[in-house]
DNA sequence: CAAGCATATGCGGATATCCAAATAAACCGA
DNA sequence: TCGGTTTATTTGGATATCCGCATATGCTTG
């Protein structure tokens, strides 16, 4: 069960702040996204999904060589309003517009039954 | 301004964030009762409540011998709505009963006007 | 001023956190 | 199976955090 203290702690990172804002806005993203969209090292982004998978805040699936990630289903109401509150008073297109802007993008060529 | 990741850095404290939970119930507390809802020692209390102060996330106000401690008026919105939320999730309602069973609470012995 | 209560702070130690760099592991196509 | 791509983990070091203890500060009353 999620303590309220252990996912602030999980949101009290920049990195890991912005990925699950990322994720709130976009459903589901593999690593090399994060990794375009927030400019970052693709290590860092790999240690802190990690750590948010650790905790059931987040879950990953492989598809051949990608690995995708989503907010996990089993997360509380209460954690989500949080993220949503926090995605409204942020409103951080910044990141969103280098997503958008990025070619290939893996999680956008999955099957349409395959999408969430 | 306030970050919302310095912001979640304080909530990931035990400590910092019942204060703050107990803050948004009853409004105004002096560290005393701090110390005798949450059964720990007054030192930690002071620290933490002194942090929070530091983050401009609550305000002090010396009323003789005692320190009240209030959630700051300048919190952004979506910071209070986040306490909002996750005291709806809590119901943490053990700390607030032996906050109601304190004999002699400063907070309560204000004059009318002086109640927020 | 002295004593007493309420609150704050300085200090040292244990532990946690974050990072970059190097490397490992999983998977694909040829 | 080999090389290339994607993702994960290990390592070591710098820094931050939290704690209890002791002590300092501020205020009130006698």
């Amino acid at each position: 069960m999620l303590e309220p203290e252990t996912f602030f702690r999980a949101l009290s990172d920049r990195t890991r702040l912005q990925c699950l804002l990322l994720l709130l806005r976009e459903g589901r993203l593999c690593v090399c996204e994060f990794v375009h969209a927030l400019e970052i090292p693709q290590t860092r982004v790999s240690r802190h999904l990690g750590h948010l998978r650790d905790l059931a805040i987040v879950q990953d699936e492989r598809r051949s060589q990608w690995v995708h990630y989503s907010l996990h289903p089993a997360l509380p109401g209460w954690a989500l309003e949080v993220l949503e509150t926090t995605a409204r008073a942020q409103a951080g297109t910044a990141t969103l517009e280098r997503l958008a802007e990025m070619p290939n993008r893996p999680s956008l060529a999955l099957t349409q039954e395959e999408r969430p």
